[in-house]
DNA sequence: TTGAAAGCGGTACCAG
DNA sequence: CTGGTACCGCTTTCAA
């Protein structure tokens, strides 16, 4: 790992002084060339540049930040999970578009914890970011804090929400799990279940399932929970949230999920039975997911465009960095999808 | 978003020796509590935490990392694709040891793309990582110029690799794939299916092909290929890449997949054509994906320690970060899993 | 237990 | 077109 030659005490780092003492020109000389922004001679440049290559000169812009009044091209970035599939697009959106513009995403995984989200902030700050985005509305008072006095732009992605901290990108939670309540007491349903995991923190899940029973309460149904402590919401533990909601309650007739992810869990768990969908049982995910467009049947579920979530979080971030004039909350909206994993409507 | 008072022209940042200021000491005494090295007295200490809460104080990395001669606490971490859930799960094992230690990922993802590698590589690398974590063995000669003259911890993951550029941890897909072909072969399986996706770059699952493929030449059987161009493996790929292979080859006995998700497309493809499994044809996955734990029939595929290889790459960083002895490459190996939707060995 | 001065690697600003 | 100087926020070193 040694190359041609060990001078460095500390590091075998080269610096700009060095490369600009090879080519033999000032350091300022040096610096405008790397950073073309004009001013030097053809054959100056010529110089540096063989310097550059030749030493494999890397930039230190820890010192370029430093030095400016710059910030740095970090954007943090956090999501709940990275298990679950849904914020990994959401995820994937973002890195996208900010590579694409010349930023890095530095990812926190809050695993739904509040003080989790708060130690992040404060590490991710420290490294003066030039933007952030976090994923959910709800934070601690001291990452308020932390958020309010930063200065830079942050986007809270995931929920709608009309009175952001600064900007926000998401949809209403609460009016999707109502919407799927409305089209299924609609079908005539009336003995209601839900699985989905639960968490500490109030999140969109539970805005979605808060939405589903307020239609249940309003319509004089019935709704029984599974709610699995700590779990991630995937395959599996639909399949067996399932089994439990299904064990305490025989006469549950349809059936909505956290995601789609554990709705395939329950339709595998009701073939397994031998139940039929829907015409034992109804079931409903959400996010229109992967694995929905090759079931034989179409899944009931809700559709959300995760992507552009992410894209729209970042072009907020990007815009605002840039000065550029933002709109502060954005709604993305969602789309139920009617599918034929629940019965038609009864005449 | 104005905070008590807007004194400083150029950001609100409060610094170190606002801090002192405020509090009645220097700098130094300051900055010796804050990092609570001792040689302070409990009044100061009193004093100048206090002014730390009340200012909201935030320490500036950079300038530490600038000022010392330490490496920063992140760690760049890089990845083919977000939107491939065994990368996902291998980025969330190194992100959660990462954390545990005080590090930070700075993700990357390379979309299986060496010029994007190298890209990431040189921006990552002038942000002074503590280490780094790539996905692969191959890069371009540039990425490998940047990779030895870092000097930093390097590890190479998924691919096993007997002299990595640094350290390198991950299995070997060649023999992962042979033995796959092997245990076909063994089952009296002739006509081999194969469908994945393709990249430009040599990957691990080419390797994982090219280890079946030499099985079913060595043994006289022949193999059909659906390479699909530049699509992300997932469960509609599977799908619609074994209507294709299936339309050109009608005699293919047995389809080996770059991963479960896919062979779980490939299921459905086969339950839609009414083509029974294992009786008409075979399906092998690979990776052992959580999808593959609700399916009726125990998925034939390998099984392979995706959060154990993110962990154990961060380890190695962690380790070599702080100067202990590290095994330089590490084989995780992996497990073959009969399961049920390959035939039975013919008597 | 405390503080003053130097310097990390760049860039802004001004003078030549 | 080029170079000198000050300085970004913090830590190291040395002296008090």
């Amino acid at each position: 790992m040694s190359k041609s030659q060990d001078k460095s005490i500390k590091n075998n780092k080269v610096s700009l002084a060095e490369v600009a003492k090879a080519a033999g020109v000032s350091k300022m000389t040096a610096s405008r060339v790397l950073r073309d922004e004009g001013g030097f001679s053809e054959s100056t440049k010529v110089k540096v540049m063989a310097e550059v290559e030749r030493l494999g000169y890397v930039p230190n812009r820890l010192a370029t930040v430093f030095a400016g009044d710059q910030k740095s091209t970090f954007v943090g970035v956090s999501i709940p999970e990275l298990g679950n599939e849904i914020f990994t697009q959401v995820l994937e959106g973002i890195d996208r578009k900010l590579v694409a513009f010349g930023h890095q995403t530095v990812l926190g995984m809050t695993e739904h914890a509040l003080e989790q989200e708060e130690k992040w902030l404060e590490t991710v700050l420290s490294w003066q970011p030039a933007g952030l985005i976090i994923t959910g509305r709800s934070h601690s008072p001291k990452s308020i804090q932390l958020l309010r006095g930063s200065g830079i732009p942050l986007v809270e992605i995931w929920d709608h929400n009309t009175s952001p901290l600064d900007m926000s990108v998401g949809l209403n939670h609460f009016d999707s799990g109502y919407s799927m309540g409305r089209y299924l007491a609609g079908l005539g349903y009336k003995k209601f279940g839900y699985v989905g995991t639960s968490h500490d923190t109030a999140n969109a899940a539970s805005a979605r399932l808060a939405g589903y029973a307020k239609v249940i309460e309003d319509s004089g149904g019935s709704l029984k929970k599974q709610l699995l402590l700590k779990d991630a919401p995937g395959f599996y533990t639909g399949f067996y949230g399932t089994e439990q909601l299904l064990a305490a309650n025989h006469d549950v007739e349809v059936i909505y999920y956290q995601n789609d992810n554990m709705s395939v869990g329950g339709l595998q768990y009701c073939q397994k039975r031998g139940l039929s969908v829907p015409d034992d049982i109804g079931i409903a995910g959400w996010g229109d997911l992967p694995i929905a467009s090759i079931l034989p049947h179409r899944l009931t579920s809700t559709s959300v465009p995760h992507l552009r979530i992410g894209q729209i979080a970042a072009e907020m971030v990007l815009a605002q960095i840039n000065g550029e004039p933002v709109k502060r909350a954005q709604d993305v909206g969602f789309n139920l999808i009617p599918g034929s994993t629940v019965r038609s409507k009864v005449e």
